[in-house]
DNA sequence: CGCTAACTTGAACGCCATCAATGCTTGTGG
DNA sequence: CCACAAGCATTGATGGCGTTCAAGTTAGCG
């Protein structure tokens, strides 16, 4: 058992129990439940319906699950691992989003699919036709306000992305990056003090807007000025947080 | 009256019923409607209702409306004008999005704005209490499904923005903005074939993520080769549209 | 008509892209 | 278990492009 397979252990805990999981941030939280905590979208009752209708996939490290323009046959649920979505362009590749356990994909277009996806680990997830999907969504008013919980977590995501995206030097959006995925864990409930990178180099740099080449130096960088320590590829923990903060200080969270 | 007086009065014609207006393009357009049409979102039940707690309110060119961090205590619906949805970090301003007439904004935050917001033009709106609007939501569950679609429209937005600020050259990104600003005109229903640039340069450029000077080496560049020719500060027509189309070629709205 | 702010233009520098070569890691088959 | 191969990541050198700072120009507004 390695070390990598005990954290993406922690990070996908609490997934023992069947069926799909749905989860996001309340943007109108209120009452008990702590300001900017993910939590479960679906209710039991909602979770089983879907379950009934999903069948369970993998897909291998690297496999491409659906491809840009495809027909739109199926909504996917990761249940473990992590997903690459992106866009192919005149001049490579563009990541859009990275999504992980609890994410749901495949959904917001109509006919046929806009972005690809591909496993960036190797991927366990529910595939839910959208035939079916869709004839749970209207027969079942109450998940109208889980869709918009669900629509504002992205949006939220896409205006972070583009602020990082504003930045100008490469070492501003990796520092950027790496608190939204510390952020990330954080809220999903991961304990560790290490920042988890569980894809590529090149898919990250796709996601900043960078060259692989880049962003290595840009990793380099941080190394050599003591902001950083990269234990392997896929482990970043944070040394100085003050200068760490410095250069990500935008309220990035504040979307 | 000026020219730009006219092209305002295009870009806002329909609008002198009284009321909010909010319009989107719906995702899942159906039936008769032209795909990718934008129309109105509320029902005249709806907007009359709405039009009952809002006031008018009036704001001159520049002026801010509100400000990062401020209490929300209104929401507004922009009747004539545009609007500067705008961020400040460390080192300059990032625009985050220019709102048009039937763009509602203040919206999606909880208790505080998360945007700056200022009057690209002169602006008329409708401001709407947040508690007066909150009661009406809710007392009005079929406003759930014109909610997603209003989020909808926002999200494709967002990700809009970030695969414009994903590109690495200069006039690459002006020409996607160019695209994205004549494709809102047609979508509104403007017949001039002249794109009209309501904001200013410094505004543009830091929604593209560039400085002024980048940004107008780039108009520089395009006018030189051809492909535009600025009447105006505020009005570019596309001469080249081949050439125009290569530049900004990805499928920049099968967002 | 004059003032002010915004825009444009120029020159120098710095950062990132590009291309190519090296090094590391992962997975495969002997 | 080791050897090898293929892909990914890093590093180096060079050039292009955008930033920066400053000066000159235009446009907008009183």
């Amino acid at each position: 058992m390695t070390l990598e397979m005990v954290i993406m252990a922690n990070l996908t805990k609490a997934k023992s129990i069947a069926g799909p999981v749905i989860h996001a941030v309340d943007p109108w939280a209120s009452g008990s439940l702590a300001k900017g905590a993910r939590h479960q979208i679906l209710s039991e009752e909602e979770r089983t319906k879907l379950a009934r209708v999903a069948s369970i996939v993998h897909f291998d490290k690297g496999e491409q699950i659906y491809q840009q323009g495809d027909p739109a046959y199926a909504a996917f649920n990761i249940q473990n691992g992590i997903v690459t979505a992106y866009r192919t362009l005149a001049h490579g590749e563009y990541v859009t989003s990275f999504l992980y356990p609890g994410d749901i994909f495949g959904l917001s277009e109509q006919g046929c699919y806009s972005n690809s996806t591909k496993a960036a680990t190797p991927v366990v997830a529910y595939r839910i036709g959208l035939p079916a999907m869709r004839r749970i969504l209207d027969s079942n008013a109450g998940l109208d306000v889980e869709v918009i919980i669900k629509l504002c977590d992205g949006l939220r995501e896409a205006q972070r992305h583009a602020l990082l995206l504003a930045q100008k030097r490469a070492v501003t959006r990796l520092t950027m990056f790496l608190a939204l995925q510390e952020h990330l864990q954080v809220t999903i409930g991961d304990a560790t003090s290490d920042i988890y990178l569980p894809m590529d180099r090149s898919s990250i740099a796709a996601y900043l807007g960078l060259t692989p080449a880049a962003l290595s130096r840009a990793f380099r960088m941080l190394d050599l000025k003591k902001m950083i320590t990269c234990r392997d590829r896929h482990h970043v923990k944070i040394l100085n947080r003050t200068a760490f903060n410095k250069l990500a200080d935008p309220g990035l969270f504040e979307c």
